[in-house]
DNA sequence: ACCTATTAATAAGG
DNA sequence: TCCTTATTAATAGGT
C-alpha cells in the first residue's frame, strides 16, 4: 500500500528491512489494539526482530493471556510429565541462548572482516554499507565530543585570560605605588594591605586553579 | 477505513461486533505474517474472541516463540526461587550466557553507532579505528569477489564471441552455397543440413543460456 | 459472502 | 527517526 506494490518475501536490503520493520510493527500493534478494543477481544502479540530484539503487546496481562493460551494448548495435547517438560524447556532455553551468542559472535566477526568467505558480493556490499553507516555515526559522535571539548577549553582559556588581565593590572598598580613610596609610606602601605584583606584573597584564588575547573586535566589525543 | 470513520471503542451491537471481529482478525493475521516474511521476524499472535474462542498465529513454532519470550521476560525480572542447587547452577550458567549475549549485543550496537553516549573521545577514536579496519577488510574481500566475477564474465564473453565467430562463418558459408544453388541443389542442401544436426544444436546452445552459466544472473550493484 | 466508497497503511525518497 | 506523498490495502456499511 504505497508508492509501489511489493511482493511479500524477505526484503534483501538490510536498511530497507529495518525501516519496513519499524513501520509495519507499529501498524500491526495498532491494529492489534484496535481489534482488542473494538471487539472486546483478548490479544497478545509477540515480535522478535531479526536482530533478536523483543517487542510485545497485550490487551490485558501478557502473563494471563499466555496462561490462558497454555490451557487451550494443553486441552489439545496429551499431558506429559511436567518434570521432563521443565527439563526440556530449560534445555531449549539453553540452546537458544547459545544460538544467540553464536549469532552475535558471527555478526561481530563479519563486521570485523574476519569470516567473509561464505558471503556473496551482494552480502559483502550490504555489510560494507552497514559498517559504513556505523562508522559515520561514530565519527559524527566523535566530532560532537571534540567540538564540546574544544568549546569547553576555549571558555576556560577565556576565563584564565580575563583573570590574567586583572592580575596584570594589580601588579602594575602595586609597582606604581612602590615607586612613589619612601620607607615611611611603605610601612603604611603594608598595614593598609593587611587591613584590606580582600585583595590578598583574590590573589590566592587566581594563582591556584579555580574550583569550577576540576576537569581541566582532560587530554585530547587525536590522530 | 471504510464508508465512514469509526471511533475505536467497543462496538455495542453484538452482530456488528462479530462481523468486525472476523474481518479485522483476518486482516491482523495477514499483517502479522507479512511482517514475519518481509522483515524476517519471529511473530506470535494470540487472540481470544469475546466469546472465548482461541485464534493463533505463529511465524515459526508457537512453543519456541513463547519460550523465547519467557527468556527475555526472565532477563528483565528478578530470578524466581533460587532454592534448589540445580536451579542455582542453571541460573549461573544462564546468567553467564546472558551476560555474553548482552556484551556481544553492546559491541554490535556500538559498531552500528547506536549507544555512543557513554564513550569518551578516546574510546570513540578506538572504535572508529576498529570499524575502519573491519570495513577495509570487507571492501578488500568485495574487491576480490568482484574481480573474480569480472574475470568469469570475461571468459564467458570470450567463449560466446568464439561461438559467434563460428556461427557467422557457418552462416556465410550457407549463404554462399544458397547463392550458387538452383532449386534442385537447394533441396539437397536442406537434407544435408538436417543430416548434420550439429549445427542446429550449436545454434540452440548459443541463443539460449548455456547450462554452466546458471549463476549469470548475479547482478552487480556498486555504490 | 460480496461490493465499493472511503479511510488507513505504507513504500519510496528526503 | 520523522516527514511527505502517491499508491495500495483494509474495511464499514449495505445488499
Amino acid at each position: 500500500m504505497a508508492r509501489e506494490k511489493i511482493q511479500i518475501r524477505k526484503i534483501d536490503n538490510v536498511t530497507a528491512r529495518q525501516v519496513t520493520f519499524s513501520k509495519r510493527r507499529r501498524g500491526l500493534f495498532k491494529k492489534a489494539e484496535e481489534l482488542a478494543v473494538l471487539c472486546d477481544a483478548d490479544v497478545a502479540l509477540i515480535v522478535f526482530s531479526s536482530s533478536g530484539k523483543l517487542f510485545e503487546y497485550a490487551s490485558s496481562s501478557m502473563k494471563e493471556i499466555l496462561e490462558r493460551h497454555d490451557l487451550h494448548a494443553k486441552n489439545l495435547d496429551k499431558m506429559d510429565q511436567p518434570s521432563l517438560e521443565l527439563q526440556l524447556v530449560e534445555d531449549s532455553n539453553y540452546s537458544m541462548l547459545s544460538k544467540e551468542v553464536a549469532e552475535r559472535t558471527n555478526q561481530l566477526r563479519r563486521m570485523r572482516g574476519e569470516e567473509l568467505n561464505e558471503l556473496s558480493i551482494q552480502e559483502l556490499q550490504q555489510l560494507e554499507k552497514s559498517i559504513e553507516s556505523g562508522l559515520s555515526r561514530v565519527m559524527e559522535k566523535k566530532g560532537e565530543r571534540i567540538m564540546e571539548e574544544i568549546k569547553r577549553l576555549q571558555e576556560k582559556g577565556k576565563q584564565l585570560m580575563e583573570e590574567n588581565v586583572r592580575l596584570k593590572k594589580r601588579v602594575v598598580d602595586m609597582g606604581r605605588r612602590s615607586m612613589m613610596m619612601n620607607d615611611a609610606t611603605m610601612a603604611d602601605s603594608l598595614n593598609l594591605a593587611y587591613d584590606e584583606g580582600q585583595s590578598s584573597e583574590s590573589v590566592n584564588a587566581s594563582s591556584g586553579p579555580p574550583q569550577d575547573c576540576e576537569s581541566s586535566d582532560t587530554s585530547l589525543k587525536l590522530g
